[in-house]
Order: structure tokens, then C-alpha cells, then sequence
DNA sequence: TGCTAATGCTTGACAGTTCAAACATCTCGA
DNA sequence: TCGAGATGTTTGAACTGTCAAGCATTAGCA
């Protein structure tokens, strides 16, 4: 378990170093123009979207934190807030009394239609404005992979017996 | 100006959405992977590993700031904690007595050591394991091309008479 | 020399995130 | 049908990051 670590090589340490100062730059920039111009964080124009782009507008909440990508926690937490801001509303599930559903509310889909072409505009310059058609699909393929090997990933760490010889 | 938004094609949103999941997923596994093992965020990772690769392991303030691309504010509540841990020290700017110099302690160095292994690992297990050499390749250029398109749209940004037609 | 502006950094209040612990409901087997 | 564990969600405290405002020093220039 203590062999010595494969470091980066000099080709991996730059891929490392591009991807760690553009997130950082990428993530700041979005989350200033929509507090900016929208008032709203990057996280919750995406909560936003995501019930959006559902069938009447409803989803429960641990499937939107599947979607989301993020604990179910957090997810409440931004509901809260949402919430307080007439944005989004809660509703209990008829099919289950432990679950709760979240809409987006008339108020969230004015204000999210007010703050898409900016935000488009943004992600635009920011992204596919410096990207050939080429990489547009590298990228797409490259966070799939990326995406696909977290889950593993995860899956093993939060379920030892997967791999019953793993450490601690 | 309000011209109709371009929307993202099919294209551009599929690699928008593996970019938003994959950087929200890896973002948390590697803050989680480092708090349980080391008792630190990637941030205070990034931060601790600029300062180690630069001779003496002193770096000022504005410089270290710049080469995290974080704000100044950001770095100096990081640095305040990571003194607090006995990780770094400040120190007067001899050369400039507004400058602050940010070093790397005896403990940090070793607090470094004995975190890298374990991070290298979860990097690579994340990522460079799920990649082929191309992909690194690619994913290099992808992020120095958004990288280099953030710096020129900050600027406009920050300096408007750049860009003396643009709104606002 | 003496201003004024630019630069370097910090501060404090606030907003968003994390983690562990709690609570409620449901499921399934004895 | 009873109880244990699984599942769904929330809570609160601690922590990290943001923003606007502030202080100190330096640079440029009349």
C-alpha cells in the first residue's frame, strides 16, 4: 500500500495545471456575472435549469440531487433559499409521505428566462467562442470519461464490499 | 444588444453538461479525499504546493494570489488560516513595505509530503486513469485555449475603455 | 516637496457548503 | 403485525469564499 505514488508526468502535470486554473477562473466568472446581472449563484441557475427542462416543472428531491450531482443536503439548503426568494416551492409526494418535490414557481421561470441569454452569452465567450468544433467534442468526451470513472470511483469508497481487499 | 441569444447546439450542451458534472463531482471527491486524509481543502492543497515549487518558499502575496487565480481578499483569509495550522508564515516584503511574503513552514513541507501521495493518487485515479494520452493532450490545449479566453474577457470586463463600445 | 493616484493587503459581515446527527416514513422478513 | 434496517429529508454548527470598504505605502509628477 506504500509503493511509491506514480507522479505526474510533465504532459499530465500541465493537462493538471490548465484544468485546475481555468475551473478556478471558469467557476468565479460565471458565479460574478449572474450574481451580477441575475442575482443568483451559478449553483442555483443550474437547479433552476434542471427543473426547467422536466415535465411539469416538478422533481423530487433526491433525484434532482442525483441530476445535480450533489448531497441531498446542500440540495435542501438551496431549496430553502429558492424558496424564500418565491423562486421554487416545495410539495410533499403523493407517492411517498417521506418524499418531497420541488417546483419551479411562475416567479422562478420569469426570472430564469430573464438571466439565460446572459448567462448563454457568458458561458459563450468564456468556452465555445475558444474552441474548435474538434474540441467541443474532445471536452464532451473527456468529462464523460471523467464522470464515468468518479462514479466508480465513489461507488468503491462509499461501498467497501465492492472491492473487499481495499484498505481501511 | 438584444439580439436573440445563440443557444447552445446539441453539441455544445453535451459538453457543457459533462463539464459542469464532471468538475462538480472531482471538485468534491478531491476536497473530501484531502479533508479525511490530510485535514485540508484543494485549495489549501494548491496553495501549499505553489508555494513548495519555488525556490526559498517564499512567494509575495500579489504573486501567489495571481498564480492561484484566486482574489487577494481569498488569499489572505487562506494564509491567516494556515498560519492559525502552523502551515506557513508571514513575513514583511523587505523590497516594498506594503508587501507581504507568504512562506512555507518545516511543518507544512512536511504536511505537503505526506498528503501528495495520497492526492497524486486520487488524481489519478479520477482522471489520468481515465483518459488516454490524447485525451491529456487535448484536455491541455482545452483548458489553456479557455484559460487564455478568460484573461482577455476579465479584461474587458475590469477595464471597459479596452473595449470602449461595449454596454455599461 | 507635496499631492494624487495606484498598488498591496486586510477586515468584517454575509452567503453558500459541509458534515454529522436527527427525524420520519417505508419495506420486508420473521 | 412487529421490528429492524433502508431510504428520504432536514437541521445546525463550523468553515470557506465573496464583496465592499478601509488602511498603509509607494510612484508619478507638477
Amino acid at each position: 500500500m506504500n509503493t511509491t505514488p506514480r507522479w505526474l508526468d510533465a504532459e499530465e502535470r500541465r493537462a493538471w495545471m490548465a484544468y485546475i486554473d481555468f475551473s478556478t477562473l471558469l467557476g468565479d466568472y460565471l458565479n460574478r456575472q449572474l450574481r451580477r446581472d441575475a442575482g443568483m449563484t451559478h449553483a442555483d441557475y443550474t437547479l433552476l435549469s434542471h427543473l426547467s427542462s422536466v415535465p411539469d416543472h416538478v422533481l423530487g428531491m433526491s433525484e434532482l440531487a442525483r441530476r445535480l450531482k450533489i448531497t441531498r443536503s446542500r440540495l435542501t439548503h438551496a431549496v430553502t433559499r429558492l424558496r424564500d426568494a418565491g423562486l421554487v416551492d416545495r410539495r410533499e409526494d403523493p407517492a411517498d409521505g417521506r418524499g418531497q418535490l420541488a417546483v419551479l414557481t411562475e416567479e422562478g421561470i420569469a426570472v430564469l428566462e430573464e438571466a439565460a441569454p446572459g448567462h448563454v452569452d457568458a458561458v459563450r465567450r468564456a468556452v465555445f467562442d475558444a474552441l474548435s468544433r474538434e474540441q467541443v467534442r474532445q471536452l464532451a468526451e473527456i468529462g464523460e470519461a471523467i464522470g464515468d470513472a468518479l462514479h466508480r470511483v465513489e461507488a468503491v469508497e462509499t461501498d467497501p464490499a465492492v472491492l473487499p481487499w481495499r484498505r481501511r
